[in-house]
DNA sequence: GTGAAAGCGCTAACAT
DNA sequence: ATGTTAGCGCTTTCAC
C-alpha cells in the first residue's frame, strides 16, 4: 500500500507538502504541486480513508436511515436515495446506508462512533424515535418528512398541503363539483408519517372555500380493496366526477375498474394523482399529476445537511439555523381530467 | 469524545484489556471484564471507527455498486440493498451505497483508500467495465449477476434458464403447445445483463423438448407498447395460448388487455411471470410465478463475500475458491394459468 | 513556500 | 490473565 510518507519521498517533498497539496489549505507552489501531483499519479497513491478520518476527526460519510417501515413506496426511497448518493458525491462525501431493523441506536452508533459526520432520516414518523437523538447530537441532520414537532430540526418535504390545495383547484377550474380522494392504507393515517394526512387537509382547506364536496377513502393497494372503495364512492356520491388518488399501487387498478364499469376517462370522470412523474406517464391513462419529487428532495437534503456540517465546522454551533424546507407543488396536466359532464 | 483510554483509567485496567474486552481477542477474567463492561456504559464509549481501521486495517464496510443503467426494475435493487444492509450487520458490517455516475473509478477509490474493505455489484453486464478491477484487487468481491466470463469471480443469480424451461415445464403439462413469451425492453437485450437472454433460451431449449412452439417478443413496459406485441402475437400465432412475462412493467397493461379484448384469464390463455412474489400476488389476476429472490441474492451474497474476507484475513490469497451460486427457480401456482382451452 | 514533529484512538505484538 | 508499547497513515500546529 502506498503511503503518503512515500508519495513524500518520491516527490522530494515532506510529508506535510504532500498533505497540503492534497487538500488545498496552504499555498504550494507550481513547481512543488506538479511534482507532488505526478508522484501521486506514478505511485497511484490513494489517501487512507481511517487514518484521514482518525486526524482529522470527519469521515466524509453521510449516513442515510431509511426504516422503510409500512408500505413505503420503494421507488420513491430509491430514487431519493440516488440522489443522496449523487449529491453527496458531489460534496466529495459518501453514503453509509442504514436501515429499519437496527432501530434508532442505529443512528447512536455511527455518530458515536465517528463513522459518519452526518444524517439524513427519511421516513420520519410524527413521532418519530430518532428525535431525542437527533437533537442531541452536535452533528447535523437533516430530515426527509415533517415530525409534529419541528423544534429545531432542519426538514425537507412536499409540500403536500399545497398538494391537496392544488389539485382541488385544478378539478374545480374544470367545473367538478363532488370529488372523491382514493388515500393511503389506513395503517398510514393511524401509525405514520403525516404526509398523507396533509394532504387531506389541504384538500378539505380548499374545498370548503370552494364550496366543493369531498369524500376521503382510505384505500390498500389491491385490486379487491380499490374495488371495494370505488363502489362505495358511487354508492355514497354518485354525483362524484372528480378522483384525486394519493397511493401508487392503486393507480392501475383504478384506471382498470373504471374502464369495466364503462366510465370514460375523463369524460365521465376525471382521475388525477400524486405520485412520481414516471409513474404518471406511464399509466394506461398518462395521468395528469402532481410530481413527488424525490430527487429533488434528496438533492437538498444533502445540500441543507452539508451547509450546517461546513458551518459546524467554522462556528462552534450550528450557526446555520434550522429551516423547514417545504417544495411547492407542480401540476402536470395530461390527459386524465377533463371538464366534468353536464349533469343529465 | 470518550476514548479508549478512559475507559481504561476508569476500569483500573490497561488499554489493550479494553481493547481485547472488545474483540474477545483473548480470554479476560470475568470480574475484569464485568467492570470494563460497566465503565463502557457508564461513560458512553463508542470506539472510534476511524482509529480501529487504521490500526487494524479493516473498515467493517462493504461497498454495495448499483450503477442503476437502463429499466432496471428499483423495487427489485432495492430489496436486494436492505437484504445487503441486513445481512452486513448480522456480521457487523455497514454498508456504503455507490451509484452509477461515478464509474468504474469509484470501486478503486473505496478499496484504494482502504474505505470499503469488500464489495458486492449489482446490475452486472456481460463485459462489465468493473470486472478488470475485481480479478486484480485483494479484496473480496461477489457479482450479483453473470457476466460472460466468470473465470475467478464469485457470482450470484437466480437460474434464469432453469427459469425459463420451469415455465415451459408448467405450461407443457397443462397442454399448452404454443406459448408466447413477453420479454424485457428491446435495449435490455442488446446492451446489458444477459438474465433476460438465459431465460429466453431456457424457454426455447425445453420448448424443443416437447415440441412446443414458442414466439419471444421483447417490449417495453408501456401500455401501447404491450398493446402492440400483444397484437402481433395474436396475429402471428393465433393459436397461443400460454404467455409468460418477464418485465414487471408490462403486467398489468398486458392483463387489462386481455380483459379489454375478451380473452379470460385463465381459460382462454394462461399467462405466467417472472417477478418478485409480491407484484406478482397483487395483480388483478395474482399470477402463477417464478420468484425473483431480491432478499436470497442479497443475502447470500454477502455470505459469500465475508466468507471471502474472513478466509482472506487467515491465509494470504482467496482459501475460498470462486463460486457461482445460481439459486434454482421456485415455481408458485396461483390463479392465472389453467388447462389449455380445447381447439374448436 | 516548506519542514519537523506531535498527536488522533486504536490494535497487536511482545512482555511478564 | 494482564500490562507496555510501537506503530497504523494522516492532519496540523509550530517553526523557519
Amino acid at each position: 500500500m502506498v503511503t503518503l510518507a512515500e508519495v513524500a519521498r518520491h516527490a522530494g517533498v515532506s510529508a506535510s507538502t504532500v498533505s497540503y497539496v492534497l487538500s488545498g489549505k496552504r499555498t504550494i507552489s507550481t513547481p512543488t504541486r506538479e511534482r507532488v501531483e505526478r508522484s501521486i499519479r506514478e505511485l497511484g497513491y490513494h489517501p487512507n480513508a481511517g487514518a484521514r478520518a482518525l486526524a482529522s476527526s470527519k469521515s466524509n460519510i453521510i449516513a442515510l436511515m431509511m426504516p422503510l417501515r409500512t408500505d413505503m413506496y420503494l421507488p420513491v426511497m430509491m430514487e431519493i436515495a440516488i440522489a443522496v448518493a449523487t449529491t453527496a458525491r458531489e460534496h466529495a462525501h459518501d453514503v453509509l446506508l442504514l436501515t429499519g431493523q437496527e432501530g434508532p441506536e442505529a443512528a447512536r452508533r455511527v455518530v458515536g462512533s465517528g463513522l459518519a459526520d452526518a444524517m439524513i432520516l427519511m421516513d420520519v414518523e410524527l413521532e418519530d424515535q430518532r428525535l431525542p437523538l437527533v437533537r442531541v447530537t452536535p452533528r447535523p441532520a437533516v430530515l426527509i418528512g415533517l415530525p409534529s414537532d419541528t423544534t429545531g430540526l432542519t426538514c425537507v418535504d412536499l409540500d403536500f398541503a399545497a398538494t391537496g390545495r392544488r389539485c382541488v383547484d385544478h378539478l374545480a377550474e374544470l367545473g367538478h363539483r363532488e370529488i372523491a380522494v382514493v388515500g393511503e392504507a389506513a395503517a398510514v393515517y393511524e401509525r405514520r408519517t403525516g404526509f398523507a394526512e396533509r394532504t387531506v387537509r389541504g384538500v378539505r382547506e380548499r374545498a370548503e372555500e370552494l364550496g366543493t364536496r369531498v369524500l376521503h377513502r382510505p384505500c390498500d393497494g389491491s385490486y379487491e380493496s380499490v374495488a371495494g372503495t370505488l363502489a362505495r364512492i358511487f354508492d355514497e356520491r354518485p354525483g362524484t366526477t372528480g378522483i384525486v388518488v394519493q397511493n401508487e399501487a392503486a393507480i392501475e387498478p383504478l384506471l382498470s375498474l373504471l374502464r369495466q364499469q364503462g366510465r370514460a376517462v375523463p369524460e365521465d370522470v376525471s382521475v388525477m394523482a400524486v405520485c412520481p412523474e414516471q409513474v404518471a406517464a406511464g399509466t394506461s391513462v398518462p395521468l395528469t399529476s402532481v410530481a413527488i419529487p424525490a430527487q429533488e428532495m434528496g438533492r437538498l437534503a444533502v445540500e441543507l445537511v452539508m451547509a450546517r456540517a461546513d458551518a459546524g465546522a467554522g462556528r462552534d454551533q450550528a450557526a446555520v439555523p434550522p429551516r423547514i424546507e417545504l417544495l411547492p407543488p407542480t401540476l402536470t396536466v395530461r390527459g386524465s381530467t377533463g371538464p366534468a359532464p353536464t349533469p343529465r
